[in-house]
DNA sequence: AATTTTATCAACCGCCTAGTG
DNA sequence: TCACTAGGCGGTTGATAAAAT
């Protein structure tokens, strides 16, 4: 249901990803971090703008990323912040944990815009009732999403974490325990949150400037189609207390 | 069974904003 | 203040699957 691949005049690639066009990208964000989108794929040994780069990741590829079918909190919650933002679709999805601005805009447009007319037409003040269902249930388990979501101050794609974008629906609820489908959480899980964030801070203060270390432009291309890092410092501890902290945490 | 219509959603496009020199 | 750049956002497109005829 995408646009087949094609190149455009300036020989770069658009319309669908490959497997191996998702798997380059994700090492290498993994790896690197986003340093600069422009830039990163040419390193990464993408044939893609940096455009596409960051939309795929940040739809697709980013760890968290939930797909799938929508709960009827999930829903309602859309429909009632839509009331209050209108198309603010980054602000709705930001409520909404694992879930992107597109795939919320794109289901707005597809499921929910029809369910509400057909509401409306059914009952003017039915709207209202519709936004005030979830709120009453929501306002509980939205305090605990939120107290959670302290553990990630970011957001779940702060944490850097393999994930598998052929199976999202099944490494989405295990990266991150307070999705839609499983919106509570258990003081078990929080504290095995809390005990792996801790791991991560210990791992992101480890990294030192890891992330912001400024890139210096190598422009060896690796020969094997591979991608070519930018000159950072670090060493190959950090990479793997990456691995380590990924062991430890909760769903593992 | 074949054809047409509708629904879905990944990806693209263009605009806006913030940051920088 | 202006020009430029990168990142982000929202609207739109287009391919394909599913449903209807």
């Amino acid at each position: 249901m995408v646009r087949a691949p094609f190149f455009d005049k300036n020989g770069l690639k658009k319309g669908a990803w490959s497997p191996e066009e998702d798997e380059k990208l994700r090492a290498y964000v993994l790896r690197y971090g986003h340093w600069n989108w422009r830039e990163l794929p040419k390193f990464a040994g993408l044939s893609r703008c940096g455009k596409s780069c960051r939309l795929r990741w940040m739809n697709y590829l980013r760890p968290g990323v939930k797909h799938g079918s929508f709960s009827e909190q999930e829903d309602d919650m859309i429909i009632k912040l839509h009331q209050e933002v209108g198309n603010k679709w980054s602000l709705i999805a930001a409520k909404l944990t694992g879930r992107t601005d597109n795939e919320i805009k794109n289901y707005w447009h597809s499921h929910l815009k029809k369910r509400v007319k057909r509401k409306q037409m059914q009952n003017p003040s039915g709207l209202k009732e519709l936004a005030s269902e979830s709120s009453q249930s929501d306002v509980r388990e939205n305090a605990e999403l939120l107290e959670a979501q302290n553990f990630f101050p970011n957001g779940p794609s702060h944490l850097i974490l393999e994930s598998s974008p052929l199976s999202p629906e099944t490494h989405s609820s295990k990266f991150f325990p307070m999705t839609s489908d499983s919106a509570l959480v258990t003081p078990c899980d929080k504290s095995r949150i809390a005990e792996s964030f801790t791991s991560f801070q210990t791992f992101e203060e480890s990294l030192g400037d890891f992330w912001t270390e400024p890139f210096v432009a190598d422009n060896s291309y690796n020969q094997d189609g591979g991608f070519m890092p930018p000159c950072v410092s670090h060493d190959d501890d950090s990479i793997e207390l990456l691995y380590q902290v990924m062991q430890e945490l909760p769903w593992n």
